[in-house]
DNA sequence: TCGGGTTATTATCAAATTGTTAACGGAAAC
DNA sequence: GTTTCCGTTAACAATTTGATAATAACCCGA
């Protein structure tokens, strides 16, 4: 049902907790990797670029607390989802976690299915595109099959000018700069001059017929109803 | 968006490196210090106390570890953010980097927009003032959608008087004295007649039709109420 | 009240930014 | 092997923005 390309890490230095977590998950369909203490997870999330991380509070060398405050230090691990496992109720944990940023909590011992519901419902809530349809005002936007429906009628657009629509009607009212978008759209490695965002963005007005994306001088673009 | 007064410094042994660096942040809006060595970096660092140091690994005399080290003993730069450069995918330096308290690491070959987003987003971090709305009185002045709402209206401004509204409004009641605003919205590089400012206090007030923004002669000029 | 310094206002011009169109090369489709 | 479509660019038009100059209005103290 679901295209689950999202990478998960635990850390955990319990080999059959490790065995058990990964089981589950894998079977949901999540790629999962490994790590047997808090240097290895830090190890493998800069490699891996998860986009959860399952740590173990305590581990050898470093806890997962540590861990945890280490990557958030990095922008790039700035949105990554943080998941702790810790001993029954230690509030002082918890309350130490959360200030270090985690985004859930599970309290051994662990029930595989509280843990993969916990885990669906946390990517569900990151990825909007739910079930591949992305609504915005009276326009959908289905990404699995690359086309907008608006008012019932389907509309084709071209690879480029899809995504570029996509991601602005991702965030309706926010402002993407230029650079945002050429980082969304075009990835960081090619070079495309600024006229080809505009061009575009023409493309994209004509074909919808409506005026849903906004000029923003000197700043950027913006969908809005 | 354009809050850009910081100071960065650039260290790196190769010219061209320093020379693309260089323009790419300046284009930004910062303010650029360069040095060819560990030492030069240390020397620089402490006449310009920059907000960020990029800093490349491998130089002849110091590395970047061994700068970032040094600079790290003392409290002046115990904020300031590190950036280090490395060869691809160098791990074992990552770790190491990690661990003298670097903010983030580039690869190279160095992608300019990479570079500028992470710059970026690193001061963002840092002035968190950055996304989110930010209250005055009655009046929101939001930053992700680049309006202003006031009474439920929204009301557009153009970039340069949205800039300076925002920076009145960040915080009410304290008087900007105009060089602060010429630092602030028009950054340390461009020069600008004083007139300059009036003009567009005069606008801003023009179209909040209110009267909260207020003079403060032969000082400067603070927002209130 | 006058004068010096400062700010307000206005119109104007230059520069920056975006819109539009056409055209070209290349990839994909036929 | 054509043909079609896509993505990009260049060139130019249109628009908006920002800066300045010039002038009026203001405030304060002498």
């Amino acid at each position: 049902m679901e295209l689950k390309n999202n990478k998960i890490l635990i850390a955990d230095d319990e080999p059959d907790i490790l065995e058990i977590i990964q089981f589950n998950l894998a079977a949901e369909g999540y790629t999962v990797y490994t790590a047997k203490n808090g240097d290895e997870a830090i190890e493998s999330a800069k490699r891996y670029q998860p986009n959860l991380i399952i740590l173990d509070v305590m581990m050898p060398g470093k806890t997962g607390i540590e861990v945890c405050n280490i990557l958030r230090l990095q922008p790039v691990f700035d949105q990554t989802l943080i998941i702790f496992l810790t001993a029954m109720s230690d509030e002082k944990t918890e309350i130490e976690g959360l200030e270090t940023g985690a985004d859930d909590y599970l309290t051994k011992p662990i029930s595989p299915r509280v843990l993969v519901t916990k885990v669906n419902a946390l990517f569900r809530r990151i990825n909007k595109e739910d079930n591949g349809v992305l609504q915005a005002g009276d326009i959908q936007i289905d990404r699995e099959r690359y086309l907008i429906i608006h008012k019932g009628e389907e509309l084709l657009l071209a690879r480029k000018e899809f995504e570029l629509l996509a991601l602005l009607a991702s965030k309706p009212g926010k402002v993407f700069l230029r650079n945002e978008i050429l980082n969304q759209v075009w990835g960081t490695e090619v070079i495309v001059g600024d006229r080809t965002i505009d061009v575009h963005i023409r493309k994209i007005r004509q074909k919808l017929g409506l005026d849903c994306i906004k000029t923003v001088k000197g700043v950027g673009y913006k969908f809005e109803l």
